[in-house]
DNA sequence: TGTAGGACCTCTAGTCACTAGAGGTTCAAG
DNA sequence: CTTGAACCTCTAGTGACTAGAGGTCCTACA
């Protein structure tokens, strides 16, 4: 191991500068240098990126993110944090969901009504203009 | 008409500070002010901020807003551009839609098998730990 | 051993679409 | 004429990075 920041990236999949924001915010601890003041990561590092890579992935914030490193870092505890973040995630994606099946059901109406003609003729101006002709309630 | 920005915020229910920043974006006109330099707006501010408002409901980015307005100040031309802005908004919310329902069968899955126990049996932090049983592709 | 050049470093500022706050002014009702 | 709610401008902050400037280090090859 002892690997550099260009080699953690290319295994993580997680930009350079984003692995220095990471540390810069406390995300992942400070890591041993060379002489020359240059970073270098070993297998535990390596571990942890992957772990925050696929928590971003799954479209955890930082601060859950946070949460859930802390979370396995004291095997003792109960799940139950981790098992309500991950709940709490989950409907919201599933709201998420929800709201952008409405807004694609608008645009597609949207679309199947455009004559593709001039724009007088054009229902998507029209249509984004009405309040009226629409079921889909802002955020 | 004539209405103060409280009012227009009311009526459109977009928030007044938001009223100002699409002003100085050049989203909205500069509109007349009263001797003491408070706004006042008329019906056509009002619908082209309802307009705004509905677009963004239905996550328009505001450049996308910007070429929406401008078409519709244009009838002579053919709507082929606001037809293909929503067509590629379409495209876009498909796609998060497809994402989003992956990312919810996985944290399902995720949830459905943690033991509720100790955490050192609960499969969350586990799960997002490991790559490999994912099959989500990063964005 | 010298050097070329790619990878690394820090620091600042920019992205998007707002939102919050400070500190001051104007308007309209009573 | 007074009160206080609504208005004003300006700056800075949000989240999660991303881009760029300007400089240093490391390593492979001659």
């Amino acid at each position: 191991m002892d690997i550099p920041i260009g080699e953690l990236a290319r295994r993580t999949g997680v930009k350079v500068p984003t692995i220095r924001y990471y540390e810069q915010i406390g995300l992942l601890p400070a890591t041993p240098r060379t002489e020359g003041r240059q970073r270098r990561y070993g297998r535990d590092a390596e571990k942890r990126l992957a772990f925050i890579r696929h928590a971003r992935d799954l479209s955890f914030d930082i601060e859950d993110i946070r949460q859930l490193l802390a979370l396995s870092e004291t095997p003792q505890r109960s799940c139950h944090e981790a098992d309500s973040i991950a709940i709490r995630h989950l409907a919201w994606t599933e709201e998420r969901i929800r709201q952008l099946e409405s807004l694609r059901d608008e645009l597609r109406r949207m679309v199947d009504e455009c004559g593709h003609g001039r724009i007088c003729e054009c229902r998507i101006v029209e249509v984004i203009g009405d309040h009226d002709l629409c079921a889909h309630e802002g955020h």
